[in-house]
RNA sequence: GGCCCCUUCGUCUAUCGGUUAGGACGCCAGGUUUUCAUCCUGGAAAGAGGAGUUCGAUUCUCCUAGGGGCUGCCA
């Protein structure tokens, strides 16, 4: 076991898109792998075909392959333990269910699902909310427990529906040893009888994860805190499975907590709160409703994919800048958090603004370009590079570099009109008038040339420059607020500033 | 309700019994800047409560409270 290969699962179902939870789970066991050498194998949880959605599968894998988390293994990406897709395991998990049913560790049960709402709607009505099927109630219920082995032939053979049950014993004390929290206890008692193989022939989660797992050769089971519950009756499955020698270790990894309020981050939040939940866009094919993903938002999956490993994990430095690369060697589950996380925003778009920062200017200008021309404009490379420069501190996202640098683009249509009524006046428009003079006067219109001369005009008429650039910033840009005015001046180019100039000595009072 | 898990600044977190309890986001103030942003400096801000163990508990144990998860022929 000590020399064993380490090979983890991401076991989503596919039930609608992934969201940031599910890919921090991805990720953390993406990073266990890599750092110890080992596969990373994604596995379709299909069994309940009654939820199954259109276009999640592909989804999922859009989304893995957008963060960089790229399976080894699995399903669409090949593999010699395949297939990786649960409905397509379908045959191989009955001949478990009859293995344990002939070992005593599970029995049929016939009833239907009616029977057990009805039973469970009468204890409620009793006062006892959680009625469970388990060693003692199964004795009043229709299976092979309770039927004569004739009866239980007899209904088999007349084709009528039943499911598997695992048969717990009572009072028996289930522990494991979880990476993340420690030792994790349970007893039976508390445990009911779940149903292992289902009346449509498929498995349920519960025998379908135990036995892919096995044949799957996983050596750590890296999920969700929400499967900590149901943790110690896996544990049972693997030993009356004869498995519990090979029995992967269990990590169980903190939730991620909405923002405000209570409980745990869900799908509605984030459209709610103004975020995202889910990496990429993701289109209902059956309502049509549309869920916004980081993706499409800017973030750049770097970015993304750092932030998410920070809620519930950190390295013990006060590095907080992580390339995948360097995630994967600093990663440890040992320094998992017990907690659940709550998300922050505004920490996201802090990690987003760093990330756009590592970028180098010929980079930012490359993205700014392209982003542009989805926004129909066309931008030289060398104006491009000049604007991403000048922009690149004030951006937390691409798009801030096209909006904020708007008035670069076919002139200026409007003027800021608290800028207006409070600087503009007979004294500014005549500083204007001056200065436009004295620019036109200018061969070599760089930014330091601007500079000098409009320093020069301060200084000769003993102004602060308070009093002159507000005034010449809305002229030259509409705005009041802004990058230096000189390297605008430079990027505009002579004839575009001066006719700014002159339009704005023109329309404005 | 039952069971399981959890509990350090508003948020993410560091601390492997002895620290002025550190960092980051956010917030506030000051400085730089024509302005805004950036940047720099500073500030406010935390061990849920109660017992116990110990020379000494944020750290170990227990209780209480609070939070979360699970409680389906869903995963």
């Amino acid at each position: 076991m000590a020399a064993e290969k380490v090979r983890v699962r991401f076991a989503p179902s596919p039930t609608g898109p992934l969201h940031m939870g599910g890919v921090r789970t991805a990720l953390y066991n993406y990073l266990f792998a890599k750092q110890q050498g080992g596969d990373f194998i994604l596995r379709i949880e299909d069994t309940d075909q009654t939820r199954f959605v259109p276009g999640a599968e592909q989804y999922i894998i859009d989304s893995l392959k957008w963060c960089g988390i790229v399976p080894d293994e699995g399903q669409g990406f090949g593999g010699n333990y395949g297939p990786y897709r649960q409905s397509e395991r379908k045959e191989m998990y009955r001949q478990y269910a009859m293995q344990l049913i002939e070992n005593g560790h599970a029995y049929y049960a016939f009833d239907s699902a009616e029977d057990l709402d009805r039973v469970r709607q009468m204890a409620k009505d009793a006062g006892s909310p959680n009625w469970q099927y388990n060693h003692v109630t199964r004795n009043s219920m229709k299976n092979s427990l309770t039927l004569s082995s004739a009866e239980v032939q007899k209904r088999i053979d007349a084709g009528e529906p039943y499911v598997i049950r695992i048969k717990l014993n009572r009072n028996e004390e289930v522990k494991f040893e979880d990476i993340v929290r420690g030792w994790v206890s349970v007893n039976t008692n508390n445990m009911d009888d779940k149903v292992l193989f289902k009346s449509d022939g498929m498995p349920t989660y519960h025998l379908a994860n135990i036995v892919d797992d096995h044949l799957m050769e996983i050596s750590h089971v890296i999920r969700g805190e929400e499967w900590l519950p149901s943790a110690p009756l896996h544990v049972l499955l693997y030993r009356y499975l004869g498995w519990e020698d090979s029995m992967p270790q269990f990590a169980h990894l903190p939730l991620l907590l909405k923002p405000d309020g209570n409980g745990k981050l869900s799908k509605r939040d984030g459209d709610r709160l103004g975020f995202p939940v889910f990496p990429l866009e993701w289109h209902n094919p059956e309502s049509g409703e549309v869920f916004s993903g980081y993706r499409e938002n800017g973030y750049f999956a770097p970015a993304f994919v750092n932030m998410l490993a920070f809620l519930g994990w950190n390295p013990g430095t006060e590095q907080e800048i992580f390339s995948l690369s360097e995630l994967v060697e600093a990663f440890s589950l040992k320094k998992v958090n017990k907690a659940g996380a709550r998300y922050d925003h505004d920490k996201t778009r802090w990690f987003n603004q760093q990330y756009l920062r590592l970028l180098d200017d010929e980079t930012l200008a490359e993205l700014f370009t392209s982003y542009a021309s989805e926004q129909g404009q066309e931008i030289s490379v060398e104006k491009a590079l000049a604007i991403a420069s000048l922009m690149k501190e004030r951006a937390y996202f691409i798009k801030d570099l096209w909006e904020e640098s708007q008035f670069f683009f076919g002139g200026v249509e409007e003027y800021d009109e608290k800028t207006l009524r409070k600087k503009w006046n007979e004294e500014a428009r005549t500083h204007v008038a001056k200065l436009r003079s004295i620019f036109s006067n200018i061969e070599d219109f760089t930014s330091a040339n601007t500079e000098a001369a409009f320093k020069s005009y301060l200084s000769e008429n003993e102004l602060g420059f308070g009093k002159v650039g507000p005034g010449f910033r809305l002229a030259l840009t509409g705005k009041g607020m802004g990058p230096s005015l000189f390297d605008i001046c430079a990027i505009l180019g002579k004839e575009a500033s001066l006719k700014r100039l002159d339009q704005a000595l023109e329309k404005l009072p």
